[in-house]
RNA sequence: GGGCGUGUGGCGCAGCUUGGAAGCGCGCUUCCUUGGCAUGGAAGAGGCCCCGAGUUCAAAUCUCGGCACGUCCA
């Protein structure tokens, strides 16, 4: 038997049979004796549409969900199987993906990987997941969705011990037993189809559960991880068992609510109302009978929706690919359509069915407290609601984003079971809405002057400028185009196959980033013992005996690789590995200790695979020594890392349930935070956040530091406890500040909040859109910030004579003066050379009808401009213009009136150039204008004497 | 996390490629046209070209750093 390949004694007493299926050449197993397809090839169109396979529920949308959801949950329970509560679908306990993909997704990497045990076992669960692969294809095809729920029974194995729940016979036999007894499917139309998994590094056998043309659950049995000594090869990679064998299961609620409607697409089945409602607003009913289709429009919909389900959509797909095939394959069905009228009936359609769904994804993310941003998780929250905006405009609703959104909330939703409040949603929505238009009206100026030397009757435009606008404005291509349509460009339009080009451009260099990617360790790879991590039990001493067990240089290349924070006074030389320490390594934002082992100093301190590397100046030998922390630093740091929890909690009491800690850094000199938020915090915010975590202080908290297993802390304190990032052990350590703040952290903080003294958050400043960073300083820091503050205030106001308080006035009224000042100078210099070459001024000759103004001049290279601006702008009095002025090293500005025979005459470039050598520079410029400029001042006469010889004056 | 882009009178923007006199539209002030308004005409005010270094005789323009903002991809 090979891999892959399901062989279990269920087979043949329920009397399966395996085939290989004639289409796609997959192994499956039936019980029709006659079955030649797997039932998921291009010769398996659904047949359950108008024809439905699953029996018992003649509702639709929210309760059809409802009622399915707790028919699968409550088999399973009988089964004995716990019913757990699902998790958020921004995975914060994980930091390689942002969504939760899948209810396997729950578990990993901790539980998958043994370290915790799961929450129940076997265990049953309905997951909402968000996929944003296939967005694209949402709405078009019938069948695709960005947010599902995968409802899936869980059991953790380990055979090894001796302990197994169930494995693939028994997984088998309740989905079989599930869906023909509770479901009412018929058992000859089941097919099982092998198709092995492998992903993310694990793998193993899988089956797809298919019925009338539609996947309904994929059943997989993970007993596989990749390992180079491994003796199973899959697609290229070695895998060896692992110690569990886990059974993952995924069932779509939302494929079992439509195989049990018929609806012609999977939208209709569970969000009917939203459906109708989209449908009535934007006249879709007109616009069908607008296009006096000759065929049935009933008949034609659902015949689309069959086609498009065998029909592979996938991103990048190019539409009119898409239509021309779509409209062949109805004309085999007797169906004659042009493209165009296909085109002009499913467009609406597709919005029409993709807004809900994007809709029920945007309101689950913003539900969990996701803040909008241009980058990470937010981003895709983002982009879903500018879908929406687009797909709105282009059906022409009268209704705002936010509109949609409560109606979604009203319709298909239990929002109370969310974080965020339906009025902070709505707050977001509305906020979101006014960006994208903003967006928009920027977008066409861009797109006016990308275009600008295109002729207006261009079809195409070029790809590139495409391209750059999609990237740097965030207008897609249809988006340009129906701008440039607009805007003058009526004939231009979007190059076939152009969506496709970009996807793939996109795909490139994605994997070109990912490319670089590398990770390795830090230190010398030496087998040292953990260090013993004693600054845990008591976290104000300072002085402790160690062993010694090993010290080495460090290279150049360690050191260049090592990313010293700059608060490390010196660049180390050797690192030190202790049996036992009381230095907190760098972690959790919080920055190493310093200090002094025997007489070498500490300069930082980290930590990889828990073994403690302490950086000295100097190399320590093997044996007994004597250490110290340096106690002002590490008091100094402790303030301020148990000021970050105190103004974390601060900001979620003030500002709302969405603030989410999406980083911090925690020094010596001061420590910040990063808060997820959706707008700038004005200063009355940042007040009212400082007042409270000083009211928290002074309040003198006890800060309890409690170990405990992680399913335990997760059950007690939810997924808030995650704030500074995925934990990677069972058991963790959980900060807890009254009911202040709560969190899994493993930093180094006072015992009481008291201890603190005072905190001030002095600057606040946008890291991300949607992120704000504050910069906190407290306990000695804050008051070593005010007296900074008062320096500068004291100091500036000395110069100026005034007291602190008239100083912003004063400055202000200063720098208005000076501006006028400015003005009233260059306007009296420009006088003066009014004055000198006009009348019986001595600084001009005249000959020929020229007028020649040789002459030296104070100010600088500014005013002079402006006075050449006085001697040849007016056409009547054709000028040459030869100025100097010893600013500056030294410059000189030759110009001649244009389009006069000044000009014909003289060349401005040829006569600064034979006259510059004399101040030691050079220059250049226009026939008409030339400036130049030296280092010698004081040869500003003898250049304009030599240019008064060149004229012959 | 990575990439790209933007920052210029009160507002919206061009100029940056290839360094050489700070521009356009709207708005504002005054005057003219009119019985008044809409409008039309004329003149004018209003710029640390985001900040700081560097290159250069010369920087809005080129390079580096910072700040502020936008956008795409994962």
């Amino acid at each position: 038997m090979s891999f892959g390949e399901v062989e279990i004694p269920f087979w043949s007493e329920s009397g399966h049979i395996c085939k290989k299926c004639s289409v796609t050449g997959a192994r499956f197993w039936t019980r029709d004796k006659n079955r030649e397809t797997c039932g998921d090839s291009t010769d398996d169109p659904y047949t359950f549409i108008g024809n439905p396979i699953i029996s018992g529920f003649p509702m639709r949308g929210k309760e059809l969900k409802d009622a399915m959801r707790e028919k699968f949950q409550d088999f399973f329970e009988k089964k004995g199987h716990s019913r757990i509560s699902p998790f958020p679908v921004i995975a914060r306990w994980r930091d390689d993906i942002h969504l939760t993909i899948a209810s396997i997704a729950d578990f990993q990497p901790h539980v998958t990987s043994g370290l915790v045990p799961p929450p129940a076992n076997p265990l049953v669960i309905s997951q909402p997941c968000i996929r944003l692969t296939d967005v694209a294809a949402v709405g078009r095809s019938g069948r695709h969705l960005s947010t599902f729920e995968m409802m899936a029974h869980h059991a953790f194995n380990r055979p090894k011990e001796d302990d197994t729940i169930y494995w693939i016979d028994e997984c088998v036999r309740y989905c079989d037993e599930m869906l023909i007894s509770e479901f009412g499917i018929n058992p000859t139309e089941l097919t099982y189809v092998e198709n092995p998994w492998s992903g993310g590094g694990n793998a193993g056998p899988a089956l797809e559960v298919i019925v009338g043309g539609l996947e309904l659950a994929t059943l997989v049995f993970m007993n596989l991880e990749e390992h180079e000594e491994g003796e199973v090869e899959i697609k290229g990679l070695r895998y060896r068992e692992m110690d569990l064998q886990i059974i993952d299961t995924g069932y779509g609620l939302e494929r079992f609510c439509w195989a049990a409607a018929g609806t012609p697409t999977i939208y209709d089945a569970i969000y009917p109302e939203s459906v109708n409602w989209l449908k009535e607003m934007s006249g879709f009913d007109q616009i069908v009978r607008g296009l006096g289709l000759s065929a049935n429009t009933d008949l034609l919909l659902g015949e689309l929706s069959r086609l498009a389900g065998i029909m592979n959509i996938d991103v990048g797909t190019d539409v009119d690919a898409l239509f021309l095939k779509l409209s062949e394959r109805l004309q085999e069905s007797g169906l004659k359509v042009s493209i165009e009228e296909l085109k002009r009936l499913t467009e609406p359609l597709s919005s029409i069915y993709a807004i809900p769904d994007h809709m029920h994804a945007i309101c689950n993310m913003l539900g969990d407290g996701l803040v909008p941003s241009n980058s990470k998780a937010g981003y895709l929250v983002r982009m879903l609601s500018r879908r929406v905006c687009r797909m709105k405009e282009e059906l022409a609703l009268g209704v705002s984003l936010s509109e949609l959104g409560t109606h979604h909330i009203e319709k298909n939703l239990e929002f109370t079971n969310f974080i965020q409040s339906e009025d902070g949603l709505v707050e977001i929505l509305e906020l979101e809405e006014i960006r994208y238009h903003e967006m928009l009206r920027k977008g066409e100026a861009a797109v006016k002057t990308a275009f600008r030397d295109l002729p207006l009757e261009s079809t195409e435009a070029p790809d590139e400028t495409l391209f750059r606008l999609s990237e740097e404005r965030g207008l897609n291509p249809e988006m340009a185009i129906s701008i440039a349509n607009q805007a003058g460009w009526k004939e231009m339009s979007v190059r076939v196959g152009f969506a496709a080009d970009m996807a793939s451009r996109n795909a490139e260099r994605t994997k070109a980033a990912a490319k670089e990617k590398t990770q390795s360790n830090l230190f010398p790879t030496c087998d040292f013992p953990s260090t013993s991590m004693d600054y845990y039990s008591d976290t104000s001493r300072t002085n402790f005996q160690a062993t010694v067990l090993g010290s080495d240089s460090l290279s150049e290349s360690h050191l260049h690789s090592l990313v010293l924070s700059s608060e490390v006074p010196k660049t180390p030389t050797h690192y030190v590995v202790l049996d036992r320490t009381l230095f907190y390594p760098e972690g959790g934002g919080q920055l190493g200790d310093q200090g002094s082992i025997g007489d070498v100093m500490v300069c930082d301190t980290m930590i990889e695979n828990s073994t403690i590397y302490h950086l000295t100046d100097g190399p320590v030998p093997i044996g007994d020594v004597s250490c110290t922390v340096n106690w002002d630093r590490r008091r100094q740091l402790m303030d301020h890392h148990t000021a970050v929890h105190i103004v974390g909690g601060s900001a979620r009491t003030i500002l709302g349930p969405h603030i989410w800690q999406a980083g911090s850094n925690k020094g010596a000199r001061y420590a910040r935070i990063d808060l997820t938020h959706f707008s700038r915090l004005s200063r009355d915010e940042i007040n009212r956040i400082e007042d409270l975590s000083n009211d928290v202080i002074t309040a003198d908290y006890e800060v309890e530091k409690l170990m405990m297993p992680r399913a335990e802390a997760d059950e007690l304190f939810g997924f808030e406890l995650y704030q500074g990032g995925p934990p990677k052990s069972g058991h963790i350590r959980v900060i807890r500040i009254d009911d202040h703040d709560v969190q899994a952290c493993g930093g180094t903080h006072h015992d009481k909040v008291g201890r603190i003294g005072e905190l001030r958050i002095i600057r606040s400043s946008q890291v991300q859109d949607g992120v704000e960073r504050l910069q906190i300083v407290a306990g000695e820091t804050a008051r070593e910030h005010a007296r900074e503050q008062e320096r500068l205030l004291r100091e500036s106001s000395e110069v100026l004579g005034v007291s602190s308080e008239d100083l912003p006035s004063t400055v202000s009224r200063f720098f208005e003066e000076w501006k006028s000042q400015q003005k009233k100078i260059e306007s009296l210099e420009a006088e003066i050379v009014r004055l000198r070459t006009s009348g019986g001024g001595d600084a001009a000759v005249e000959r020929d009808g020229i007028r020649y103004a040789i002459m030296e001049v104070e100010g600088g290279i500014r005013a002079l401009m402006s006075m050449l601006g006085e001697l040849t702008r007016d056409p009547s009095i054709p000028t040459l213009a030869i100025l100097g002025t010893k600013d500056g090293g030294g410059k000189l500005i030759v110009a001649i009136t244009e389009g006069t025979p000044a000009a014909e005459l003289h060349n401005a470039v040829e006569i600064l150039n034979s006259i510059s050598s004399h101040i030691g520079g050079g220059g250049g410029g226009s026939p008409t204008m030339a400036q130049g400029g030296g280092s010698n001042s004081d040869g500003i006469p003898a250049a304009l004497d030599s240019a008064r010889q060149l004229l012959g004056l």
